[in-house]
DNA sequence: TTTTAAAATTAGTCATACAACTTTGTATTG
DNA sequence: CAATACAAAGTTGTATGACTAATTTTAAAA
């Protein structure tokens, strides 16, 4: 029988992680004491809450900024790469796979944002659509306000993995799309956007799960047509 | 225009993930030199190099052995929690949504499976298929093949994205289910896989991808049902 | 050959010092 | 009074050195 070894910087990483979302000490957003403090707090050296910190960072738990302070993420999860996605090889291919990924979720997840979605979800994921409707109209890029699109219809699933996982599907493949096709693909993109956000909104908004469905699937195919 | 400021342990980071990636410099299962040796080549602290290896640890590219070295992984990924779900309070709910989730990506992946697996990924399949029938035949546990075997299906799809995120799926699903039940629910397990996993595989092995989507949607439904 | 013990290898931890950046407060200037 | 410039305090970043503890390897002993 090995007695299983965990390193101080993994235990206080757990005991950090527990301290926000068990014990809620730390909420979203809010500063933690500095490292000086919180490793007195913690009775460890500097040196190993750091590490414990760098992994919560990597996972997307803490935002760490010089000169300022260690905070709480309010887990828009930026994060573009687990497991070394993000490098492999034939980028060609992993955009076609993210979109066969998203192909399976996303328009799952449009039912269920349509069947759950509460009042303020829905107005927020029309006028996301609006907005991003008139960014498109004054030639202004829209990058992050479709990301935002896709998580706000994550969250309205109320399903807490889907709503904690996508936005960095979103940004993942943003990234996959971005360093596998050098040209600009934005006038297709505009029309795709322009075209089925809205229907996809409506369709929340009325609470319609199969047309939500299809809608998100054509959105999907579309983005990816567009890619060849 | 702020310039964006990057801590060496992040750089330092990138360029592990790169020499492992993109050079292809250290292969999965391969050993790292050792933090002093590394730490002198790259030119910067060992500290900071640790920060880094914890960081590229974090993220399940690597794995770290006290006393024996580092290892680039070999992506069986054991990573139990991204964005801190795991630590989601309603420990009931976490893992209706894991199931959930489970329930849009499973069936799809068994049909992408039965389309593309090749001959060799068939036959491990229906091998694992076959041994977690004898384990629970002779009352062993068999969770860890349980994991293997659904991971295997991922990887059959030949969807990378699949591939690469399926195995801390099922690990996260496996923490939430064990963490929100302290009752063992192993009889009810255990008629589940000995019922689906033999079909499950026999709609891959011939090729039936509406078999394997059915068979898998049926698995993961019961196994929500169990639960309660 | 097997067992045991010592040595080498390697990651883990701590303590200290200084550097670089951000924020805040204060004084100077127009 | 407002705006700017500068100084000070607060905070994370980085480097170094020393020591600890787990593991593997080697060599000696049985």
């Amino acid at each position: 029988m090995k007695g299983e070894f965990i390193p101080v910087s993994q235990t206080i990483a757990n005991r950090i992680s527990d301290m926000i979302f068990l014990d809620k000490k730390y909420i979203p957003g809010s500063k933690l004491p500095n490292e000086y403090d919180l490793s007195a707090e913690l009775g460890v050296s500097r040196a190993s809450l750091r590490e414990a910190i760098k992994i919560l960072a990597a996972k997307g738990i803490l935002i760490i900024k010089r000169g300022s302070g260690t905070f709480v993420s309010d887990s828009t999860g930026e994060n573009d790469d687990i497991y070394g996605i993000k490098y492999l090889e034939d980028k060609k291919k992993l955009v076609k796979h993210w979109f066969e990924f998203r192909l399976i979720l996303e328009p799952k997840s449009a039912r269920l944002a349509a069947e759950n979605a509460d009042g303020k979800q829905v107005e927020k994921i029309c006028d996301f659509s609006e907005k991003i409707t008139q960014l498109i109209k004054s030639g202004e890029p829209f990058t992050k306000e479709d990301q935002q699109f896709h998580a706000l219809i994550a969250e309205a699933t109320k399903n807490d993995v889907i709503k904690l996982t996508m936005p960095s599907i979103e940004s993942a493949v943003s990234d996959a799309i971005q360093t596998s096709s050098k040209v600009g693909h934005t006038e297709k993109s505009n029309e795709n956007a322009l075209l089925y956000h809205p229907a996809i909104a409506r369709f929340i908004k009325y609470r319609d799960g199969d047309g939500a469905e299809m809608a998100m699937r054509f959105h999907i195919l579309r983005g990816l047509k567009d890619l060849e």
